[in-house]
RNA sequence: GGGCAGGUGGUGGAAUGGUAUACACGCCAGUCUUAGGAACUGGUUCCGCAAGGAGUGAGGGUUCGAGUCCCUCCCUGCCCACCA
């Protein structure tokens, strides 16, 4: 009897004797492969099982490439600015440099005992002033090319976090870290011009080489919100002012009763003189205002406004006088800020309408209804009487009551009406983007600060590149203000400078970066980590860019996957990288939920800590299970006990070791072990670049059951399974395979072939069916034809008696699988 | 309200239109005796003693054959949501 299985001893030899050799790093080989984690946010509370999931399926893919012969990237660092990890700092009382710090020493050395491949000579953290120097770098790039502009625009403000929000900052008009409803608030900031690239963002989506999941993809082009519309001119009687409304329904233009601005929208206060009822205006702009965005839209369902009294604006079709209303279900970031209300094709106009009794006219009808004989009693088409109206009907149709444009389909009435407009210079083909520019700039202190100077003189003067990076000062107090500016305001040395333009007085920027800004460019760093005089080196980049899989959450869908790839195609404008994508493949990794369903988490008690499971069952076993509760991309509950099922099945494996016997490679060709062998290699190459990890781990079980029915395994069977084995669970391959007697890491030794012969065995059991209803199952020789398997099934006394008396009118004959007789 | 992903044993789940429930957990029975989470053997979708029948959320359809394809509907999860 051969020692047993103690995987804390091999596991921690064989981590100390990887890190000692660099057997990962072979960067020198022809074919790259660059496989990527999404990096953590060190929080304080360590890590749980579930975070490790992706960082397996990384480490499983990494290893099978690297015995393919790639040489493999595969790097780990920290995303450490930001509110988690100030708030973190905050609570505990602690620097969050230093803070930071010590929770990235826990995480390393918890990842450390699940025995990655992780090159750790390439780690990054994006707090290191080494690091964010180029995060500023890009920064001043943008800025040099007018795609950070200063506004006074009001933004999202949460006031329990003290500071501005990005839209995509926002849950449901909640601040995403602590759910506090959101405020609007005036105030200066720097915004990147994102929008800019709405329609590259959009467009690359389509390229085959994106191999993304369509929910993703989805996701971005819903959030991008590309619309095709017209901008439509009403002119404001009386004034040479006028309203511009954006619209999709320029068809519906006749049934236009009315104009609504937006609270916000700047011809209010031009009008100011004009109108009749100011007080009453001003009043509902004021309260409007002062309302956050989520009483604006989940609490005000009712619609509200007031008409500008004595405010008429003019049909650009009809010349008809409309009444003109400010009401707050009209979005001012969004379009023109005013929109024309169509009650009869609007569900939103539609109920406005009713409550403010203005007209509801019909100018669309639906396709079927033009050969019908009500069309004439539509056609006439006004509904006076409010109380018939039930619903707007919002589909396409054909037109009425439109003037020359009445019959025509709703699509062709959109490009004629939009051409008509353009001719009278009263509009034009218009395309809006849900998307809003990235509001870039927190005021808080734990971020990397924006590199640009305030000169009275000068203006806004960028930091010259030799002076970054501009390092965080030390600081007493880094609590929020609620001032609207970064604690680093209050710290005079740091502020005040001289301006690298004139030399006169002038004061830094207070305000700091978000924390996904260190995110958006950091795979790149990882290439070329040490670089002093670039980010990456512009060879480097091209060898190993883009990256071949990226692996993490789906939810940052339209965050930090968008930033990273508007970030990422800046960078290829100015010629910092040869590629348009960052991101190759993308895989999501379902949760990890506690085994109460829910998600894990201190707050209710239920956080599965991994080295606990790693002390007790050892890493491989931990890796194995991980890998094999279910399907990669899904949310599954944690369940211990299944912990215990990869234990036994590494038990197996180990013991295994006793019935091996050399020098059986001839012995070994042409039986049913060989066979299932070759499948199994088929069946976990595949499975593993396909990421059905949970089959792999499977027919590895299969095959295993298969051999400890033998008397025997062969040293060449066995070797082959172990590198099958050894993307899972490294550490007990490599401790068997060195038993085995192999002087090299198994690491080094090639990942076995499949041999298409070898996949078919000898026999085949067919299924006779009787009418689609399996009778018998019959053992033939493989590629056996349907005569003789007719044949035989015709003995089969089951068969026999299931056609008695009947006649066989049809067979279906698959080859090794299905005989289907039809009676 | 819109988009996306799903619904299969007691549980996690498997299944290029071709023997539904692989693999694992749990459970039941047995062997052996408790030395390390024992191990091993057998069983485990449901109804039925059996023969047999039913069966992948519900109902229809296509097909020799449907968990898989099509239609109608129900339910669950995630994302977005007054974007004109």
């Amino acid at each position: 009897m051969k020692k047993a299985y103690k995987p804390q001893s091999i596991e921690a030899k064989w981590q100390k004797e990887w890190a000692r050799t660099g057997v990962y790093r072979q960067y020198d080989r022809k074919k790259k492969f660059y496989v990527l984690d999404m990096f953590p946010y060190p929080s304080g509370a360590g890590l749980h099982v579930g975070h490790p999931k992706g960082y397996i399926a990384t480490d499983v893919l990494a290893r099978m490439k690297q015995l393919q012969g790639y040489g493999v990237l595969h790097p780990m660092g920290w995303d450490a600015f930001g509110l988690p990890a100030e708030g973190y700092a905050l609570k505990h009382k602690v620097h969050p440099e230093k803070a930071v710090k010590e929770n990235i020493a826990v995480f390393k050395k918890q990842l450390q005992k699940i025995g990655f491949t992780y090159d750790w000579e390439r780690e990054i953290n994006t707090t290191d002033p080494e690091y964010y120097r180029w995060t500023q770098w890009i920064f001043l790039k943008l800025w040099e090319k007018g795609l950070a502009y200063e506004s006074e625009e009001p933004i999202n403000w949460c006031p329990k976090c003290l500071t501005g929000l990005a839209n995509e900052d926002l849950e449901q008009g909640k601040c995403e870290r602590c759910g506090s409803a959101v405020e609007k608030r005036p105030l200066r900031q720097w915004v990147l011009r994102m929008t800019k690239y709405a329609d590259r963002l959009l467009r690359d989506l389509e390229s085959r080489e994106l191999e993304w999941p369509e929910a993703i993809k989805e996701q971005q082009r819903n959030w991008i919100g590309r619309s095709e519309g017209a901008e439509a001119v009403f002119y404001i009687t009386d004034t040479e002012e006028e309203v511009r409304v954006y619209t999709t329904r320029l068809d519906t233009i006749f049934g236009c009763t009315y104009v609504v601005l937006a609270p916000e929208h700047p011809l209010l206060s031009v009008l100011e003189k004009k109108i009749a009822n100011l007080a009453e205006v001003r009043k509902y702009i004021k309260k409007a205002q002062s309302k956050s965005d989520l009483e604006r839209t989940e609490l005000a369902k009712e619609k509200t406004g007031v008409e500008l009294a004595s405010i008429e604006a003019v049909h650009p079709f009809t010349g008809e006088r409309l009444p003109v209303y400010v009401a707050e279900y009209v979005l001012g970031g969004y379009g023109t800020g005013a929109v024309m209300g169509v009650p009869a094709h609007d569900e939103r106009d539609f109920e406005f309408a009713l409550k403010y009794q203005l007209p509801i006219e019909t100018v669309i009808v639906p396709f079927a209804e033009k050969n019908q004989e009500s069309l004439p009693a539509r056609l006439e088409g006004r509904i006076k009487n409010q109380d018939e109206a039930k619903d707007a009907y919002t589909e396409d149709g054909i037109l009425t009551d439109s003037q020359e444009f009445s019959g025509l389909a709703s699509a062709d009435a959109r490009k004629r009406m939009t051409a008509w407009l353009a001719k009278e210079t009263l509009g034009k083909k218009k395309v809006n983007y849900r998307m809003r520019d990235w509001t870039f700039s927190r005021q808080r202190y734990w971020g990397e600060p924006i590199p640009l100077i305030h000169c009275g003189k000068c203006g806004v003067v960028p930091v010259p590149e030799k002076d970054l990076p501009v390092k965080l000062p030390n600081v007493k107090s880094y609590e929020p203000t609620d001032t609207g500016e970064s604690p680093l305001a209050s710290i005079k040395p740091w502020v005040n400078v001289r301006c690298p333009q004139c030399q006169g007085p002038a004061k830094r920027e207070t305000n700091t970066m978000p924390q996904w800004a260190g995110s958006c460019w950091y795979y790149l760093r990882y290439i070329d980590p040490h670089n002093k005089k670039a980010l990456v080196d512009n060879k480097k980049e091209k060898k190993t860019m883009p990256v071949d899989v990226y692996v993490g959450g789906t939810e940052h869908a339209t965050r930090h996957l968008l930033y990273a790839r508007f970030w990422h195609k800046f960078l290829y404008d100015i010629q910092a990288v040869s590629g348009q994508e960052p991101f190759k493949k993308l895989v999501n990794q379902g949760l990890i939920l506690a085994s109460d369903g829910r998600k894990m988490s201190k707050r209710w008690g239920n956080v599965i800590n991994p080295d606990d499971i790693v002390r007790e069952f050892g890493a491989d076993a931990f890796r194995l299970y991980e890998m094999f509760m279910g399907p990669f991309g899904q949310s599954i509950a944690w369940n211990t006990d299944g912990v215990v099922g990869a234990r036994r099945f590494l038990e197996k494996v180990w013991k295994l070791q006793e019935k091996v016997v050399s020098g059986k490679e001839k012995a070994a060709r042409k039986n049913s072990i060989e066979n299932l062998l070759h499948q199994t290699i088929k069946k976990v190459t595949e499975d593993i670049e396909n990421f059905k990890f949970n089959t792999a781990v499977s027919s590895l079980m299969i095959f295993i059951n298969a051999l400890e029915k033998e008397k025997e395994v062969s040293s060449i069977h066995y070797s082959q399974f172990l590198i099958l084995l050894s993307p899972f669970a490294p550490h007990i391959a490599e401790e068997l395979w060195q038993l085995l007697g192999h002087k090299k890491s198994i690491f080094l030794a090639g990942w076995p072939q499949y041999d298409a012969h070898l996949l078919k065995t000898e026999t085949a059991n067919v299924a006779v069916q009787i009418n689609g209803k399996v009778r018998a199952v019959l053992v033939v020789e493989t590629g056996s034809s349907e005569d003789d398997v007719k044949a035989s099934a015709l003995k089969d006394a089951k068969v026999r008696a299931h056609i008695a008396g009947k006649t066989i009118r049809k067979a279906i004959y698959i080859q090794d699988k299905i005989l289907n007789l039809v009676i």
